[in-house]
DNA sequence: CAATAAACCTATCGTACAGATAGGAAATAT
DNA sequence: ATATTTCCTATCTGTACGATAGGTTTATTG
């Protein structure tokens, strides 16, 4: 389950990618646009600018903006900075000690199966195409 | 994040569906080769025969036994009687209330997609799927 | 009929984490 | 100087996971 956090994250990157050459964009506007609560959406911000995906600039006509073209972010790479993890189970997650079953466990393959299929699919799409092709095709 | 109550009964499907023909299957057994606490994993079976998954006979010589064949239970089935819910986000749930950024969200179709391929992943393995081929492949 | 073995039922509990809020400190512009 | 904005630290609440405990009903067996 992705919480609110990785899912806002993806949404203020994609508030970016729309807002090309506009320089430093204010939390404040972000948070309105998209309906999060400030004080929120900060904490989340934080995260991305310590690892490097966004600059923040502090003060008057400060904000914050990419560091990269919106093609060059992908959808995992931001999941995996807000999310715990995104193991599908607990004794796949990085870190987890070893399962004492896990040479005879008859599932450890479904999941392992379902966490590479996962993570194949968050690798191929990147904030760009989001972007582009998200929203209302229901025309 | 699948949690441990989907995972030990994906578990005790497929450990019932090893011993095909001996009748009732006493929890006490299922737990001790399982390594699961038997308080925990009665809740758990409780729920499976309650939607016919498993059938639970009482008093001596009782036990648990499967009602279909192993190829006939599907790891989605298992998995959306033991989980709350195997939506992605919130807004993807059975029963949420509609998401008024619904026709504006960037991402929805994101969800969208993972949710399918999980589903349909999910569909696509059996019981028999399982105790067939998981295990120590790495021999 | 008594004893035993098993599923069934109800209640409780601790812990961790998601989701959020609050208040202030530091930096930058005008 | 003052306004604006990010940055930092701390705190709070509800909820669901994971588990445990004790008792009740049903069936078999000697």
């Amino acid at each position: 389950m992705i919480s609110t956090k990785g899912r806002y994250a993806l949404r203020v990157m994609v508030d970016l990618a729309e807002r090309p050459g506009e320089g430093f964009v204010p939390l404040r506007d972000i948070a309105k646009r998209q309906g999060i609560s400030e004080k929120y959406l900060e904490s989340i911000l934080k995260s991305l600018v310590k690892n490097g995906l966004l600059r923040g600039l502090r003060g008057k006509g400060g904000g914050y903006k990419l560091t990269r073209g919106p093609e060059e972010y992908t959808v995992r790479e931001i999941l995996a900075l807000t999310e715990e993890s995104l193991a599908p189970v607990a004794c796949l997650e990085e870190g987890a000690e070893l399962c004492p079953r896990r040479d005879i466990c008859k599932t450890l393959d479904l999941w392992r199966g379902l966490y590479d299929m996962i993570n194949k699919y968050f690798d191929g799409i990147t904030v760009a195409d989001l972007a582009a092709g998200g929203g209302s095709r229901d025309i």
